[in-house]
DNA sequence: TTTGCGATTATGTATAGACATTATCGCAAA
DNA sequence: TTTGCGATAATGTCTATACATAATCGCAAA
């Protein structure tokens, strides 16, 4: 039954990526139904077993959720269990009922400078899509969003207007990622930052710094700061469940 | 081969947990050979795949590493693959060869108040150790951690001098947790705080929250106070290797 | 129409065996 | 003594099968 396919990924593997990009993508949203393991065997040509342990190693991660009889979807992002699912505001908001806007502050296309060519690993003088973004729900800004755009590799985002999703929705949709690193720090408000979160000069805040690749092409990197009252991380684990849907709804 | 064992756990499961807590409680250090396969396999009475899933979960969760032939070892803490994976003073001063002391700033036994009691899960009177403790590494205050540990849990914990070990790396020796919860904050540092992590007043500070729990039992409750210039929490993740080893060092 | 129950179906767990891959060990040749 | 290579051992992947468990569906009885 096994016929060698063409390329050197081990077919696990294979199944298990396709299986995460269509549900990082956003094509198969919380709630949809996945195929059944007859299915994917039957799609893969491959044994139950196979399917199976990518099955349950996706369920252990949080990524979809399985019920007996009644098969599998993929698991709503669940903010207990991530560290960094900040939210995707837009999905927050429509959840939670609240009312959310976003304003795209600024918006240039540069070459990258040195500093951020180092932490990207990208050669100097790659052009980027730079865009800053405030966040506002219920008419109190929630976070602010300075972002970089490889514009290498998604190149479409030169085109985009972003007025229907603010970036990162818009990236999560057409460039899934497969590696992320994250930064957190706190730091005082500037008198800028300040005024566009409506603080006082000096208050305390988050800073998430949030950069992706995909297959080992840099996408982008985002830094996003939020009101240190406003807002926590939060995460819960146990230890061979760690982890979670840290990033379904984040990019 | 298969007996149906007296416990209802499953066997992986079962196999899984042996093994974690090993590794956890620091009975297997970084680097301590791993049982091959066929060890564990004639141990628990099982097949050779049993061992396999759950000894490759285990890596997929960078607990442990797998070589052919090598056999497996327990992963060296990576300082890039965890989210929460702020360190462990006493084990990172070693390892980075920098001079380390804390300090117990406060030590009473007292009845849980009511907000810790909501937070914890635990009746209201339950009696608590409460420690402060300050980590100092080359003459600079690094961290103030303010820890509740549940003496019904650890009992122990009531006649430790905290001499040696700080509480954390002690407690860690001591309980593995199979349950976390984790919260991070930025705050401004009130003027108490400031001198004791000799910051200005104001300056704003990392805070992490880490609550455990032992088979639904809790264990302990530490608030950890970083000054914001000198910390960043720092994780790297691809989609389904979330996680890491977020707690090997932290309790 | 509603309730109850058995058949069905999908997942959960486990076994035994096969072959691939790769690092290491030890022996033999240079 | 050193180098090279083959045997060996351990993990990696996968198949085929079996039985357990749980939820749902649909039919039949009340």
């Amino acid at each position: 039954m096994r016929e060698k396919s063409f390329d050197m990924k081990h077919l696990h593997q294979r199944i298990r990526e396709d299986l995460e990009a269509r549900i990082m993508s956003g094509e198969w949203p919380p709630g949809h139904r996945i195929p059944f393991e007859h299915e994917l065997m039957a799609e893969y040509g491959c044994s139950r077993m196979t399917v199976n342990k990518v099955m349950s190693m996706l369920a252990a991660n949080g990524l979809i959720t399985r019920r007996r009889r009644a098969g599998s979807v993929v698991a709503e992002p669940s903010n207990q269990q991530a560290v960094l699912q900040i939210q995707d505001f837009a999905l927050e908001a429509t959840r939670a009922g609240t009312e959310y806007r976003f304003k795209i502050l600024h918006r240039s296309i540069e070459a990258i400078d040195a500093a951020a060519a180092q932490r990207t690993g990208l050669p100097t003088g790659t052009e980027m899509l730079c865009l800053s973004t405030l966040h506002v729900m219920n008419d109190v800004p929630q976070a602010f969003e300075q972002r970089l755009i490889n514009l290498a590799t998604v190149p479409e985002a030169g085109e985009e207007s972003f007025k229907d999703d603010p970036p990162g929705t818009w990236l999560l949709r057409r460039v899934p990622w497969t590696e992320a690193e994250h930064i957190v720090r706190a730091v005082n408000a500037d008198s800028a930052m300040a005024k566009r979160l409506q603080i006082q000069t000096g208050a305390a805040c988050l800073v998430l710094e949030r950069r992706t690749w995909q297959a080992g092409a840099f996408v982008t990197e985002a830094r996003i700061t939020y009101p240190g009252e406003r807002h926590h991380l939060i995460g819960r684990f146990s230890p061979s469940l760690k982890g979670g849907t840290a990033a379904q709804a984040v990019t």
